[in-house]
DNA sequence: CGGAAGGTTGCTCCC
DNA sequence: GGGGAGCAACCTTCC
């Protein structure tokens, strides 16, 4: 048993969310705690709430990763005589319970920033306290808090562009990482035991999991996962090739930082989205900063390591490397502090137009033919095979090249099919290993031309943009081998070769590759009307709201009045 | 306040 | 094929 503590015990249960790893962890590392100002924990425990089967936009390929991480963070745990508890449940249902039974004193977190994980964290808090147990959040998710950003901003709204966000981020204190712990408090001896005693058997073992004893549920062999339900076997050329976990995460960024001409001339737009591991142009860490098996402080300690070794002599914001942990922040900072950021109504900073498959607005059974084009796109069954080899790279990998990202999402919105940005970006969320909640909303915004970006009238080619950095057609061979034999010159528009061509290539269009879903020349000139209409409807009303006297400048629609006050 | 400058990553046509 | 203007015209930031 843990001994019959006193309140004076100072127990610590780490509760593991965004931060699986053990370097630059200030929360995990608080167990340890300060010389002659606060004594280690007696007992450490650490906890990763499983939600089970609350997490319904997770996709297998994401659980995977994620069970990944978790194995690995497990393992590092045990190197150093703890261990990993996966406790299925909800955290707000429980933690109050190990809390109680554990003789916990303080609950120790990596503070996270989305509206929904605060709302989460205080409902925890709130639930614990009459246990007489602190709820303790400390950083490492993000290089920046968005407090700290927005008392910057001057007008506490969060900088909309990168020059804006860059000019405060330059001025913040570049935070410092802090070591991997070389020990850690013991574990209670019988943790577990104390939790069978005092809780009711079905309780227990809806919490431990299958073996009892709360272990990483298992990964098969062939991919599924049976305690998740997930069935389906992925045959090994379509399993993802990004394993998760800290130890994965470090070794990558070591590679990547140790080309320092590759990270000092860095400049996302001229990398390459047709590029695929393991010769992708850009770094693939962003699953693992997700996650939080690798630290953006550490990410960006490389970086300035690098830098400083090159002598100042590097790409600059907002096409850098240290850049591209900016635009993380970035996003986090709009998406903690805009009212309704993941949804269109409502919401202050987003342009309103009528696009097709809206959440709460249309339906399959009202509009089937629109969801159908949605489908087309969410399965890579648009007849153009560059978006189709992005889909489909996309649904096998969980990952694709930023760039990648910008031609599909714009083929879905203001591009080609109209089609609400939130539908996407649910489509994402279900695939995407590097998913963030802020930075996946946000960039559909900014594709969809709904904010942040307002050009409109620039618009990907599903043909060209393409065509631009592959001429050849290698990674469109690579992911649809159905047009493997197709010439270069017909491979971004099958359709347009002769039959005889498609014969012999293996491939008629209509039989073995979809027909396109949209002739791109005709809709792009239709959508772009549709969006000059909605900017101007947007900014009549906000003539009509401000009484004329702007002129609809600075289109307020719903950006008047305090909705981006709201507290963090 | 008003207006100019600038905005990570477009396409087409022309030289 | 690489670079630059024109396309038609959005918003935020900054002075």
């Amino acid at each position: 048993m843990p001994p019959a503590t006193t309140n004076l015990a100072r127990n610590v249960l780490m509760w593991f969310r965004r931060d699986l790893r053990l370097h630059d962890n200030p929360a995990l590392l608080s167990a340890l705690g300060q010389p002659d100002r606060i004594p280690a924990a007696q007992h450490l425990y650490p906890v990763y709430c499983l939600e089970i089967p609350t997490k319904k936009k997770c996709g297998h390929r994401r659980w995977i990763f994620l069970l990944e991480c978790l194995h690995d963070l497990d393992a590092n745990l045990r190197k150093l005589g703890s261990r990993l508890f996966v406790v299925r449940g909800l955290a707000p249902d429980v933690l109050p319970l190990l809390v109680q039974h554990w003789n916990v004193s303080e609950l120790a977190v990596g503070e996270c920033h989305e509206p929904f994980a605060v709302a989460r964290d205080n409902d925890v808090a709130q639930q614990i306290a009459p246990h007489g147990c602190d709820f303790k959040s400390f950083p490492g998710r993000t290089l920046f808090r968005p407090q700290d950003v927005l008392a910057r901003t001057g007008n506490g709204k969060a900088p909309l562009t990168m020059a804006a966000f860059s000019k405060i981020a330059e001025r913040l204190p570049v935070p410092t990482p802090v070591d991997a712990p070389a020990s850690l408090p013991s574990l209670g001896d019988d943790a577990i035991t104390a939790l069978r005693n005092a809780l009711d058997p079905a309780t227990f073992d809806a919490l431990a999991g299958p073996q009892g004893d709360f272990s990483v549920p298992t990964i098969e062999p062939d991919g599924t996962v049976p305690e998740l339900h997930l069935t389906t076997p992925i045959p090994a050329h379509e399993q993802s090739p990004h394993r998760g976990g800290e130890t994965e995460a470090l070794r990558r960024l070591d590679a990547y930082l140790s080309d320092h001409a590759r990270v000092t001339q860095f400049e996302k737009p001229k990398t390459s989205p047709a590029a695929f591991y393991p010769n992708a142009d850009t770094t693939i860490l962003s699953p693992y900063t997700t996650y939080g098996a690798l630290s953006v402080r550490t990410f960006r300690a490389g970086i300035d390591r690098v830098y400083r070794a090159a002598k100042g002599k590097h790409s600059k914001p907002p096409v850098s490397l240290l850049a591209q942990l900016y635009w993380r922040e970035f996003f986090m900072t709009a998406g903690a502090t805009t009212l309704n950021f993941e949804q269109m109504r409502r919401n202050p900073i987003c342009l309103q137009t009528e696009w097709k498959c809206i959440p709460g607005e249309t339906t399959r059974e009202s509009h089937p033919d629109d969801y159908a084009m949605l489908d087309a796109w969410a399965e890579g069954q648009t007849g153009y095979p560059w978006i189709d080899a992005i889909m489909v790279q996309l649904r096998r990998e969980g990952w694709v090249h930023h760039l990648a990202r910008h031609s599909v999402a714009c083929f879905l919105t203001r591009g080609d099919l109209y089609i609400s940005w939130e539908r996407g970006a649910e489509v994402f969320e279900d695939l995407l290993l590097d998913h963030e909640w802020a930075l996946n909303r946000g960039n559909w915004m900014w594709l969809s031309a709904s904010a942040f970006f307002h050009q409109y009238f620039r618009v990907y080619s599903p043909v060209k943009w393409g065509q631009s950095w592959d001429s050849e057609g290698v990674f469109i061979r690579k992911y649809l081998p159905v047009l493997r034999k197709m010439p270069k010159q017909y491979i971004y528009e099958p359709w347009k070769a002769p039959i005889a061509v498609q014969r012999a290539a293996g491939c008629v269009v209509g039989v073995d590759y979809p027909k396109r879903i949209v002739d791109h020349d005709v809709v792009v000139k239709v959508n772009m009307t549709k969006m000059k209409t909605s900017h101007a409807a947007q900014r009549e009303q906000a003539a009509m709201e401000n009484g004329d006297s702007n002129g609809g400048r600075n289109g307020t629609r719903e950006r008047s009045g305090n909705m981006r006050d709201r507290p963090l």
